[in-house]
DNA sequence: CATGAATGAGGATTCATTCAT
DNA sequence: TATGAATGAATCCTCATTCAT
């Protein structure tokens, strides 16, 4: 079961065969049917034990004690790190967040759990910083912590050809915290 | 062949039949193949021609005269707007932008520049801004702009269910400008 | 569509694969799905067709003029003849029209409509009988008939080792007509 | 082995699972194939052993001194009950008759015996009949028996549907011994 | 140019059968 | 002896692609 997450992050869904998964997961193609209802199944089980996994990470580097800033950089990083190491998983969580939906049932339930969990995550370190008056009290924790997540998905997508220099977790938050204008001052937090 | 562009707005690549992008755009089948080489080609076609769409409408939408923060706000109401009609066409060019890469050919230079004239667009209002001192320095103008249309994609794709008044162009170009503490000032520029 | 109907003769439902109809009718295996939309489609549609052949058959040959007896003797061989030369659609009529019934739609009625057809084509010859006075009133002349038939069935089924003398359709007649007791006499319609 | 039978009067052949068969009869799929060779050999023993009882049955009420046509009635009667309350059991005598034939082996001789043994069930009571000169002799006893026990059938079959009155074994046999004719008398025997 | 009937390679899925426990 | 997880051959069905009209 484990061997069979292992191809879904080498190609698209349309792209695979099960052959090709049995082969790689090394066990007859009828075994999967043991554990998987369908094709559909196998992929979105994948998924969303995957994007558990990440959850699983999250929750061991908490950083409940941790200045705001160092929080959200630790927290970003983390995520980063998992999906760096993982990255069709990264894509498939993103192209196929849609589609999950659509899906009734207890998948369903498990994938927008989990993505509430993610976001939780990066919202409770907002949340801290917004109640020690550090961040600002116009939005909601959850709304920054979706922005910062696209940040970090930007980051990750859009700006791989960039310089490392402007890649940096560290950048990446100045211009969450202090904005594009951010003149006055840097590193304060 | 505008037709045809209407197939792939509502289903995903695997799930279209080259049937039924015929039926729809009301022509034969074998007619689809006097004008693409592939059903790959027709994707393809299909996704930069909706993003031509849209370069052509950030181009006759320009902003030059126009103060910063208002010339944001606008360049990025026409993009939300633009992809609001047209939400399948937006999946399929946030999800298929890696596909694309991997093809060869001219298909993948029309979609390289596209993608960067979009984020040129962008990059031009906010390049005025730091020329005229009024956005950091620090940072490409690039940068700045991939990370403000990453933000633009969040807004469209992962707070649909927030209420509205977090949602506006403004807030989100203020988290943008002024950053989550953003305590000082508002409206600033 | 005339080749596939071949095949179904010589095999059983589960014993066909559609790769030996398709090579047998020599058409490409898809060729199929355009015109059945089913493999047990295909499968009732053929064995209906068959069966609307027969029925044309007994049309064609009808008795109307005919004296009882004769009239009788030349529907069975009608039937028996056609279905000697179409064995296994005998059988397959035999052993599957319970299975058509529990199948909704127009097969259904189909199927229905054929049988009828058949038992009416032996039904009238039998009422003329009846109403000649020639043949007992008691019972109907469809329920008689349906007697009738199956002795054509057991004639051509179960008594295929029987010497030819006492498998004769006038000799199958007699028995009908004047019963197992029938010393009286013989030939006397 | 008993639990099993129960499986193959519900479905067809090609219908029926070992899964099916294993959990209805409550052992483990690897436990069939301790006592059956095959799927086909299941099933045929099934058959096989289901027409066995019905022998026991004919066996057991048989109907040596009793008068002909009270004979031939109650045997009729003794055929009909034990198929109606296995039905498909006897759909599957019917239509798998053939196909037993087919095989080679024990099996195919068990299936001719226990035919044979039906048939001559009902040819002794016929065969008492022709030797009292009660029925004619013109034909061998196995051949009216075939023809009756196929009335049998037919009255099983064909004529559900037909009201209660004419479905009555007496009237079916009325019918064989006095003929569609049959003006004479009724009840002689 | 336009068509759509024909094609058949390709892939998901089933299920009889085996065999290690 | 009993089991049922594992297997993969077998088969139905889809659909991109072609080509004669």
């Amino acid at each position: 079961m484990q061997a069979a997450e292992e191809v879904f992050r080498t190609r698209q869904f349309h792209e695979v065969t099960l052959d090709e998964v049995a082969r790689v997961a090394d066990v007859g193609k009828g075994t999967i049917y043991l554990y998987f209802s369908d094709k559909e199944d196998l992929f979105f089980q994948t998924a969303v034990a995957g994007f558990e996994d990440m959850c699983g990470l999250l929750h061991a580097n908490a950083t409940d004690g941790v200045p705001v800033r160092e929080g959200l950089v630790r927290t970003c990083e983390t995520i980063s790190g998992f999906f760096r190491k993982r990255r069709p998983l990264f894509r498939l969580i993103l192209t196929q967040g849609e589609r999950a939906l659509e899906r009734g049932g207890s998948l369903r339930q498990r994938w927008l759990e989990r993505r509430k969990q993610m976001v939780a995550a990066v919202a409770a370190v907002v949340g801290r910083g917004i109640a020690a008056g550090e961040i600002r009290s116009g939005l909601p924790a959850e709304v920054l912590a979706e922005y910062l997540l696209g940040m970090v998905r930007t980051r990750a997508w859009e700006l791989e050809d960039q310089p490392e220099a402007w890649r940096t977790h560290g950048a990446m938050l100045d211009l969450f915290l202090y904005g594009a204008i951010g003149s006055h001052t840097t590193h304060r937090l």
